[in-house]
RNA sequence: UUCCCGGUGGUGUAAUGGUAGCACAACAGAUUCUGGAUCUGUUUGUGGGGGUUCAAGUCCUCCCCGGGAAGCCA
């Protein structure tokens, strides 16, 4: 018995430290058991996929703990928040897959009871009114290394600072002219406790309240109270909130009222991509991307417009995990999970984005017939469709080199390659205009080589997609690729006169104007995600697109490792 | 210089003092009517020095490196 080792606790195995948190809360009895969470958007700008691992963990963590999860908007700064922010994020949560029922709180809910517990702190002698000037505040502040230095105005009475604070309410000062700050230590090594800020004196309409207030309380005074009036027992935020967690347990504890618990983890951060809302708006303003929901955005509405799914993002959000470790995840592995998904779903089709004309000199020249293409390997029950052939037929032009190196499988002169699903062609002749540029392939088919294969078996390495050129339907195909060409476009010598903008990467859109795709794809809707053979998975552009002329965007590509061979040599 | 937080393969993330595992990426092979998918395999890791212990990624200690903090933004 000597050599008993304590037992393993699989309860927390593989759980994440707020996960493990929140089991350890459980079963200590903290807050009765219970579990309740919440999104604290401010509604100043669009979400994008750092909101979503937000979302993810404080969504899921209640879920999974039979808790519930607020929405709330912590709108304590009426001139950058409005309402179209908040009915694009909620639309943005509704469509990623999470719930909020009825529970839809906004900060501004709290204005008056927050003015109340002001009052109750400055009657305890907690809060005063301090009449320096923004610039003069800060110079008391001091400096991380020097210990700031107490305002004139910290030792009114507590009489006359409920004076005052009820005339700042009244509207008798002008903006700035006073703020309400709390009286800590302006020593304090965390400069957070240096006596901050809870209200200021900002006449400005507020998208909820309207002119009701002239003062309004800041983030750090509005938020935990907030957390506390909803009894959030987790208040889960992201880690540069850390330093406030004590300035927030100070309010609530002179304040005598429930306590949440605070647990910060670190923000997702992702190759090639920006995600800081200033550089967002930057990149839209400055009209370098088409808007928001511009395909390559990593905004909620971009990747949707671009054509991922909700589960494909909820599946990578829970395979990056959540820690305090501050990282960068590879865009490869978002990418992954759009296209495992949709490997088993997406319908294949043959669409081909630059083409050249085949003529397939030995077939009837009026002949029209009907091969049986399967419309997803991966799932049989997606079944079949038939595909039109004739004479002519669009191949991809980058499916033919009139010289080709070592290991390419495709046409070339005298070679023969499987059109797919349908026969088997051979190049006899290649008919090029006074430029020299390739204007039409001429080839002879072997007519019992049907569907795909031939009797006696033989093997060939190239599979081409095509379209009959008497059946195709023009379309517009974007091609869309990383945002940016360097890993970190953020991380720039802006010293060595560098700019983040540089970083963009000018190939990140390639329009396809004159494609050509099979009649399925006439009527595509934004509900349908498809994969083109050997190109990738794509989804008809909610904008552009329409019945006569559809437009598609490129979702991810497929891997492709001819093209990685040809960039290895390339190189 | 002060305070807070972090450091496990290329990138993330597990390992509750007891075999450093998983995923993505990369590479190699098999297979294939998509150069897709699938399957198999391979490479690469505990920031450093001391200490405690039969045993340390895990505990102690010193150091190094990275991030955050001086809004009347959130």
């Amino acid at each position: 018995m000597s050599d008993t080792r304590p037992e393993k606790d699989t309860e927390l195995d593989g759980l994440d430290f707020i996960r493990r948190i929140v089991v350890e809360h459980k079963r200590s009895g903290r807050f009765a058991g219970k579990v309740c969470t919440r999104f604290p958007p401010e509604p100043n700008g669009y979400l994008h996929i750092g909101h979503a691992k937000a979302i993810s963990v404080d969504f899921g963590i209640a879920s999974e703990f039979e808790g519930i999860c607020n929405l709330r908007f912590d709108d304590t700064n009426p001139s950058r928040e409005n309402t179209e922010y908040v009915d694009a994020i909620k639309y943005d949560i509704r469509w990623l897959g999470y719930d909020w029922a009825d529970r839809e709180h906004y900060a501004s809910d709290y204005f008056e009871k927050l003015y109340g517990y002001a009052v109750q702190l400055i009657r305890a002698g907690k809060a005063y009114v301090d009449s320096l000037n923004a610039d003069e505040i800060r110079e008391h502040r001091g400096t991380p290394t020097e210990a700031g230095r107490n305002s004139p105005y910290r030792d009114r009475t507590i009489e006359e600072n409920l004076d005052l604070f009820s005339r700042m309410r009244a509207g008798e000062f002008d903006d700035g002219a006073h703020v309400l700050r709390a009286k800590i230590d302006m020593a304090h090594p965390n400069i957070n406790m240096r006596d901050p800020t809870m209200y200021r004196i900002r006449r400005h309409h507020h998208h909820r309240t309207g002119d009701t207030w002239c003062i309004y309380p800041t983030y750090d005074w509005a938020h935990g109270q907030s957390d506390s009036i909803e009894a959030v027992t987790h208040s889960i935020c992201t880690l540069e909130f850390e330093n406030h967690r004590p300035l927030y347990d100070w309010f609530l504890d002179e304040l005598g009222i429930h306590h949440p618990q605070q647990i910060e983890f670190a923000r997702l951060n992702l190759t090639y991509t920006v995600m800081s809302k200033r550089k967002l708006l930057e990149l839209v303003t400055g009209q370098y991307v088409e808007s928001w929901d511009d395909p390559r955005m990593p905004t909620i509405c971009g990747l949707r417009r671009r054509g991922y799914t909700p589960s494909s993002i909820r599946k990578f959000l829970t395979r990056i995990g959540v820690s305090k470790t501050e990282s960068t995840i590879d865009l490869s592995l978002l990418e992954y999970c759009i296209r495992e998904e949709l490997n088993k779903t997406a319908p294949r089709v043959m669409v081909v984005l630059d083409p050249v004309k085949v003529v397939i000199t030995n077939y009837p020249e009026d002949g029209t017939e009907y091969f049986e293409a399967v419309n997803n390997p991966e799932d049989a029950s997606a079944g079949t469709r038939s595909v039109a052939f004739s004479r002519e037929v669009y191949i991809e032009r980058s499916d033919f080199m009139m010289d080709p190196p070592k290991k390419y499988f495709r046409l070339s002169p005298g070679t023969e390659v499987r059109l797919k699903h349908a026969c088997y062609i051979t190049c006899t002749d290649v008919i090029t205009d006074d430029a020299g540029s390739i204007t039409e392939l001429h080839c002879t088919y072997d007519p019992e080589s049907r569907g795909g294969g031939t009797p006696d078996n033989r093997k060939v390495r190239g599979t081409l997609h095509w379209v009959s050129a008497a059946h195709a339907v023009s379309a517009e195909v974007r091609v869309y690729d990383h945002l940016f060409s360097t890993v970190n476009p953020a991380q720039v010598n802006e010293e060595a006169g560098e700019n983040w903008l540089e970083n963009l990467n000018p190939d990140s859109l390639v329009r396809h104007e004159h494609a050509v795709c099979e009649a399925s794809l006439n009527e595509a809707s934004v509900d349908n995600r498809y994969q083109f053979l050997r190109h990738g998975y794509f989804i008809a552009d909610a904008k552009d697109s329409t019945p006569g002329k559809p437009v598609f965007n490129r979702i991810v590509s497929l891997k492709d490792t001819w093209a990685k061979v040809q960039k290895k040599e390339g190189v």
